[in-house]
DNA sequence: CATATGTTTCTTATGTATAAAAAACCAGGG
DNA sequence: CCCTGGTTTTTTATACATAAGAAACATATG
């Protein structure tokens, strides 16, 4: 039966809702609530029972009193937060990196379903969805194969990613002032001035940076093909690195030079500069992530 | 439970190689069958029984003679022969080009289950594997959105498909005599002077050369993103024209035109020719495509 | 001993069941 | 009436069941 994460989640971003209230202070009704959190009221429902029933609210006539600040305890674990179908993708994507998978392995439904605990359902379901990264194959009436995380399969993918960004990058050449993406360029390029300066402590930080960048690159004209390929690259870069530490740090301080240069040709306008600038940063990024391949 | 359509399927096949034999022939043996049906020997063995009950072939000790031929009304009928998952698609591409859905509806698993007459996961399946043709979208916990077969949908097709098949057709220019893709072009350059010539009756069987023609080209170095596109590109044209009948046949005759340009300019080794055929036609084949939206 | 057939076991395709979540419906109070 | 909260209905996520099909194993026969 279908799991009540939803629920979980919804409660651990209620208490952080209360935490920033007083006591004795009236939460908003259902309805704001709701999208608040965004969840359906159902569950929003639901959330509030369980604080009462904690002793944390106070459920009077039409209106929910908080009577006590919740402690950190009372939340639940970050990991019956998620759905089993995002359980799957990391069991999966460990499976996958951690090497248990060698280019060719046929992959097993079933046996998956078994190695991860759950129902051979949820197993399809994610290949299914997973089969838009290139990285697995479907045989009719007879699984999948792994078609490995290979050279080729970063070589492929850099080839469509410089079509792509390459693209999107020139037409900042004629992005007129008033477009509202320059804004959003100035604030990404102080996170990636915040990030640089203390570098030491929140280089982890730079992956989900590094997705939001190129993300909005790619905004400046909206295709949804071209956005659901950014979807491919974020996941590589997720998860590879996840399993390739060396010399994360200086890659990623690396990576951010590239990233400032980049947003100063963009904001200079110039098309050499600019094709220069997106170049080269997609060549030392290809070299990195070949590089940690083999 | 499991439907029989790969049994029905490989009884069909199994038919048209008795169909090449003599009475009292000898068949091949079960693995020999089994390669040539492309099926397990399981279902060999299940069709031969068939065979047997239906006095087609007798079944002596370790050899099977064909005693009659079968006659064309033992074979199932074509749907009967189409896996369920197979036959939904068909029916929601039905449902949506039909115009039941307008840009921006809410697709409903179960209400699809229940119009379509199968089970909740297969469709659900079936919407998964469709996502990537950029027709709809996923909302957590509620559905999918149908974002509508649109202009922008064909312009954003087009954008990507220049980008590829611009890159494709210059390679060309560069391909060695030696490569076996120049045979392959000259296999089609004839596939379309023979549907050319008989155009009044096969006019329908273009949109299969088309979809042939364009993987051929853009083979000419893989790229697994750029052939998973094709899929996009295969399936748009493919049903799109199914329910856009007017002007089908001018429509195709100069499509075969323009592929014989291509095919000129590619053996021409020109780059500025290759350039020019190409955007031409990908230019026309969008401008139709536009056109029969609207 | 190699190949073909007979048998058993495992996997996939597809249906059904059900708790959780969402949505729709409804009644009461400002 | 609009909003709020209570109730009912519908849909989604997930588990489980089973016939069809594939694969593995075993045996026999030339």
């Amino acid at each position: 039966m279908r799991t009540d994460t939803t629920f979980k989640r919804a409660f651990n971003d209620m208490i952080d809702i209360i935490r920033t209230s007083g006591l004795g202070e009236e939460l908003p009704s259902e309805n704001a609530l709701r999208a608040q959190l965004g969840v359906s009221r159902t569950t929003v429902r639901k959330v509030l029972a369980a604080m009462s029933a904690r002793g944390i609210i106070i459920s009077e006539a039409h209106r929910r009193i908080i009577r006590e600040q919740p402690r950190q305890i009372e939340r639940y674990p970050k990991e019956e937060t998620l759905a089993i179908s995002e359980q799957v993708e990391t069991s999966f994507m460990e499976w996958m990196l951690r090497g248990d998978a060698c280019p060719g392995t046929e992959i097993n439904e079933a046996e998956l379903a078994r190695k991860f605990g759950v129902a051979t359902t949820i197993v399809r379901e994610f290949l299914n969805r997973f089969q838009k990264y290139g990285l697995i194959e479907r045989r009719q009436n007879a699984g999948w194969v792994f078609k490995g995380f290979t050279a080729s399969f970063a070589l492929e993918l850099f080839e469509i990613r410089e079509m792509f960004e390459m693209r999107s990058a020139r037409l900042f050449a004629t992005l007129p002032d008033s477009s509202p993406i320059w804004k959003q360029v100035r604030a990404i390029r102080a996170a990636h001035l915040e990030l640089l300066a203390d570098i030491d402590a929140r280089f982890q930080d730079f992956s989900e940076l590094d997705s939001r960048f190129h993300r909005l690159i790619v905004a400046v004209a909206p295709n949804r093909f071209i956005e659901s390929f950014q979807d491919v690259i974020a996941m590589v870069f997720h998860y590879h690195y996840q399993w390739n530490k060396r010399d994360e740090r200086a890659r990623n301080e690396v990576a951010i030079g590239e990233h400032l240069a980049l947003i100063d040709a963009l904001e200079s306008r110039n098309v050499a500069l600019i094709d220069h600038a997106c170049r080269s940063h997609l060549t030392s990024a290809r070299e990195t992530l070949l590089h940690s391949i083999v």
